[in-house]
DNA sequence: TGCCAGGCCGGGT
DNA sequence: ACCCGGCATGGC
């Protein structure tokens, strides 16, 4: 069976580097993990962008904004009125833990920071690991649902592998490496939404094809 | 037209 | 420890 390494590479071939996360600022990552749950990240850039233009991608402007216009510049990612909520949760406890001060919140061990983030409300675990990673370059593994699907239907992982299952499989069988992980997930994410959607599986032509796999 | 998207939570078994 | 329903918009 082929390492993990080869299918990192045969992907970063294919697909060429995929220069994530695309943020101008942490906070601004940490926004858009919030809203891309269960989301299509154009939805999202729609509502980076108007959050943008409302000048509110820092936590204080915000957290000035009244509830009803937050909800507005929210609602193309859909949830509007839960990531709304999620927002303001979130960055409150951004403010008072941290001063909304990034340098000083990946300060912290990860360990530590991951376990305070599945406490805020609306962040789970690919939530949390996302923002270790990708705003805080932290060597975390992301794991989500083309990842999942990915390594199912290649047979790399069982078909009932956990979140934490999977995680420990990857980061065992790679170097630990931020920038690594960081390029192997998004390079997931992309061969995922060419080749690898929820059903009708076209895996035919995935690059990583020469592997067996299933329809699921 | 329906199905799906870079999840999470709370309640039930 | 799972499993499910709810949350909601926009794209193909």
């Amino acid at each position: 069976m082929a390492a993990l390494t080869t299918i990192y590479q045969r992907l970063l071939k294919r697909f060429g580097p995929q220069y994530w996360w695309p943020a101008q600022s942490p906070f601004e990552m940490m926004v858009g993990a919030i809203l891309t749950q269960a989301t299509n990240w154009r939805n999202v850039e729609r509502a980076v962008d108007g959050l943008r233009r409302a000048g509110a991608l820092k936590p204080q402007a915000l957290l000035a904004l009244r509830g009803d216009r937050l909800e507005r510049l929210v609602h193309p990612t859909g949830y509007f009125r839960q990531k709304a909520t999620r927002l303001r949760v979130f960055t409150r406890w951004f403010m008072s833990r941290f001063g909304g001060n990034p340098a000083r919140m990946f300060r912290e061990p990860h360990e530590g920071l991951r376990r305070e983030l599945l406490a805020v409300d609306g962040v789970g675990q690919e939530t949390a690991d996302s923002i270790l990673l990708y705003a805080g370059a932290k060597p975390v593994f992301v794991v989500d649902a083309y990842t999942m699907r990915v390594l199912r239907r290649h047979r790399l992982s069982g078909a009932r592998a956990t979140y934490e299952q999977v995680q420990r499989f990857i980061t065992d069988a790679l170097p630990q490496d931020p920038a690594l992980y960081n390029e192997f997930h998004a390079l997931l994410v992309a061969v995922g939404k060419h080749f690898c959607h929820r059903r009708s599986p076209d895996c035919t032509r995935c690059p990583l094809g020469e592997l067996p796999h299933t329809s699921r």
